[in-house]
RNA sequence: UCCGGCGUAGCUCAAUGGUAGAGCGGAUGGCUGUUAACCAUUAGGUUGUAGGUUCGAGCCCUACCGCCGGAGCCA
C-alpha cells in the first residue's frame, strides 16, 4: 500500500491534493449534519489527522458510523485547510477502508487517561497510547543521538558478548546460560554439577557490562562504545532498577578521569539537546501531562557546565549542610539516595560529578590515586533521576593492579586475558557507562523505569 | 530482601461490622464543524486467594499472592 505518513501531510499546504493514509483510530465523533470526525493516528508524530467521513461514503452507515478506537483504517482523501480550531489541515475523505475492527466492549484502551500501573498489563498495545507512543520515540530519538555523537567524535561501536564467562565481574548478581537440564544436569564424582558438559563447557552467564571486553578494543582502536542489553539478578524492587537495560559504554585509551567527565558532560548535553530539537510536540506532551518542570530542567541543562567535585567535598558539603539524614554521613561510607539527591536538587539543582571515591568502596579495576585512599572514579548525578552514570579511570598498572584484585579477593587466573592489557602495551584509559532508560526518564520525565522501555523484565515480570 | 501503603464493575475510586455505589468507558436515543464533546436511558459484581472471629465481614484477625512507594544493590 502507498500511503503517506501523518508527520508529513500535516505539514503540507498544497490543498486539494489526493493523499492516502493509514493508521489507527484514537476517536469518533459524530455530526448529526451527516459526517464523522476520525482522529487518525499512525505512530509518525504525536498529533493526529482529522479526518472528515461523509455520511455519502458507501460503507458509512454499515462500517464508519460504528468505528471504534483502536480501529485500522486507511483513508483516501482531499487535503483541505481545517475551518475548525485545532489543527491547520484535515482530510476530506473520499474512501475509507476499515482493515482491522475492534470490539469496544473488549479493548482494553480506553479514550481517556488510564493508569500507568494499569497499562503496563497490557504492555503489547500501550504504545498505542499518547504517552507510550512518545516516549518509543524520544528513547529512538536518544538512541539516534548517541550513535551520531560517538561517530562525529570518531568512536568506534563495539558489539561486546551477551553471554561472558566472567562470572565475579562485581557488578551485581547474574542470570545462569545453560542447556542442562535442570531437573537431572550431570555430576562429577563428587556430587556437583558438571558444567564442563555444559554447552560452553564452562559456567556462563548474561553479561553484567561490556566494559572490560570494551578496553580490550580501546586498547587497539583507542576510542569505543558499547551500546547493548545489560542483566543483574538483583531483586531490585525501585522505579528505577530493571532487570534488562540497555547501557552505553564508551572507553578511551589514552584519557584520564578528567577527560572521562569532560566527555559524559558533552555525551549528555548532546542528548537533551539533540531531543529537545528532534521531539518538540512529544516534550510538550510530557511538560503538559506528566512532569511540569520538565521543559525548564532541560532547557536549563543549557551550556552550564556540570559542577564537579570530590566524594570528599561532597561528604563535607553534606556534613556543613546542618541538613538531618537518615544515614549520617562519615567520609568512607558509600553515599546514600538521599546524600545525592540532596547535592543535585537542593544543593546545586543540576547535574553533578562527583569524582574520587574511598577505594575501598570501588572495584578492582579502577585506578587506584596517588593519596592511596581514593580511586579515580566518577558518578554523575541528575535531578530526580539519581546515578545515571558510573565511570573511572582504569587501573593500567599490572603491579598495583595485581595488588587490588588480591585484596578484593578476585583470582587474577580467571582475568588473564585482561591482564594482558596491562602487560602489554599498556596506556591510561577511561570510560563509563550510562543507564539509557535512566536518560529516557530524565528526557520524559517519566517517574518510573517500567514505563520508559517496550517490555520491562523486573522480579516476577517477564511477560510478552 | 527490608519498611510502609493498596487490592471492590472494563477503568478510576466510594461504602460507622448491618440492603455493594458513583464517575468514566460500553450500548441505545437525542443534540452539535466536533476537539479527553455534551444530555438522557440502560446493561454491568464470587469485593486478590485461603482460613478465622461474629447473629452478620468489602470492613476485624492470620497466612499467602500481586501491585505501588521508599530503602538496599546499581546504571
Amino acid at each position: 500500500m502507498k500511503r503517506e505518513l501523518i508527520t508529513h501531510v500535516l505539514t503540507r499546504s498544497d490543498f486539494g491534493a489526493t493523499v492516502t493514509v493509514a493508521g489507527w483510530l484514537r476517536s469518533r465523533r459524530d455530526s448529526k449534519g451527516g459526517f464523522s470526525f476520525l482522529a487518525l493516528n499512525d505512530g509518525s508524530c504525536f498529533a493526529n489527522l482529522q479526518v472528515v467521513a461523509d455520511d455519502t461514503l458507501p460503507n458509512y452507515a454499515d462500517e464508519l458510523a460504528h468505528l471504534a478506537t483502536g480501529a485500522a483504517v486507511s483513508v483516501t482523501g482531499t487535503l483541505v485547510a481545517s475551518p475548525g480550531k485545532g489543527q491547520q489541515v484535515e482530510l476530506k475523505a473520499d474512501a475509507v477502508v476499515l482493515h482491522g475492527g475492534v470490539d469496544p466492549e473488549a479493548y482494553p484502551l480506553q479514550k481517556k487517561r488510564m493508569s500507568f500501573e494499569r497499562l503496563r498489563e497490557i504492555a503489547h498495545l500501550r504504545p498505542r497510547t499518547n504517552t507510550f507512543g512518545a516516549v518509543a520515540r524520544v528513547r529512538n530519538a536518544l538512541m539516534a543521538a548517541t550513535h551520531q555523537f560517538f561517530q562525529e567524535q570518531d568512536f568506534i561501536c563495539v558489539h561486546t558478548p551477551i553471554i561472558t564467562g566472567s562470572d565475579c565481574e562485581g557488578a551485581g548478581d547474574m542470570f545462569a546460560v545453560t542447556t542442562l537440564n535442570p531437573a537431572d544436569p550431570p555430576r562429577s564424582e563428587s556430587g556437583a554439577v558438571d558444567y564442563a558438559q555444559d554447552f560452553f563447557a564452562r559456567r556462563t552467564f548474561l553479561t553484567v557490562s561490556g566494559q572490560l571486553e570494551g578496553e580490550t578494543y580501546a586498547s587497539a582502536l583507542g576510542r569505543i562504545y558499547t551500546f547493548g542489553p545489560t542483566f543483574r539478578a538483583e531483586n531490585s524492587n525501585t522505579r528505577r532498577h530493571l532487570a534488562e537495560f540497555w547501557m552505553v559504554e564508551p572507553e578511551m585509551a589514552f584519557a584520564d578521569l578528567s577527560d572521562d567527565a569532560d566527555l559524559a558532560e558533552a555525551y549528555i548535553r548532546h542528548l537533551v539537546k539533540h531531543c529537545l530539537n528532534h521531539c518538540e510536540a512529544d516534550l510538550a506532551f510530557f511538560n503538559q501531562w506528566v512532569d511540569k518542570t520538565l521543559l525548564a530542567r532541560l532547557t536549563a541543562l543549557g551550556d552550564a557546565p556540570y559542577h564537579r567535585l570530590s566524594y570528599t567535598e561532597a561528604v563535607d558539603c553534606l556534613v556543613r549542610s546542618g541538613q538531618t539524614f537518615e544515614y549520617p554521613v562519615t567520609w568512607g561510607c558509600d553515599l546514600q539516595s538521599e546524600h545525592e539527591r540532596y547535592l543535585t536538587e537542593t544543593v546545586f539543582e543540576q547535574p553533578v560529578i562527583v569524582t574520587d571515591f574511598p577505594e575501598a568502596i570501588k572495584p578492582f579495576y579502577m585506578r587506584l590515586n596517588d593519596d592511596g585512599k581514593t580511586a579515580a572514579a566518577m558518578d554523575v548525578l541528575l535531578p530526580h533521576v539519581g546515578e545515571i552514570i558510573g565511570g573511572s579511570q582504569r587501573e593500567d598498572r599490572l603491579d598495583v593492579l595485581l595488588e587490588r584484585m588480591r585484596i578484593k579477593g578476585v583470582d587474577p587466573e580467571t582475568y588473564s586475558w585482561y591482564l594482558d592489557l596491562r602487560r602489554f602495551g599498556s596506556v591510561p584509559h577511561a570510560g563509563f557507562g550510562l543507564g539509557f532508560e535512566r536518560m529516557v526518564q530524565f528526557c520524559t520525565g517519566m517517574q518510573n523505569i517500567r514505563d520508559v522501555i517496550p517490555f520491562p523484565r523486573t522480579p516476577r515480570n517477564a511477560d510478552f
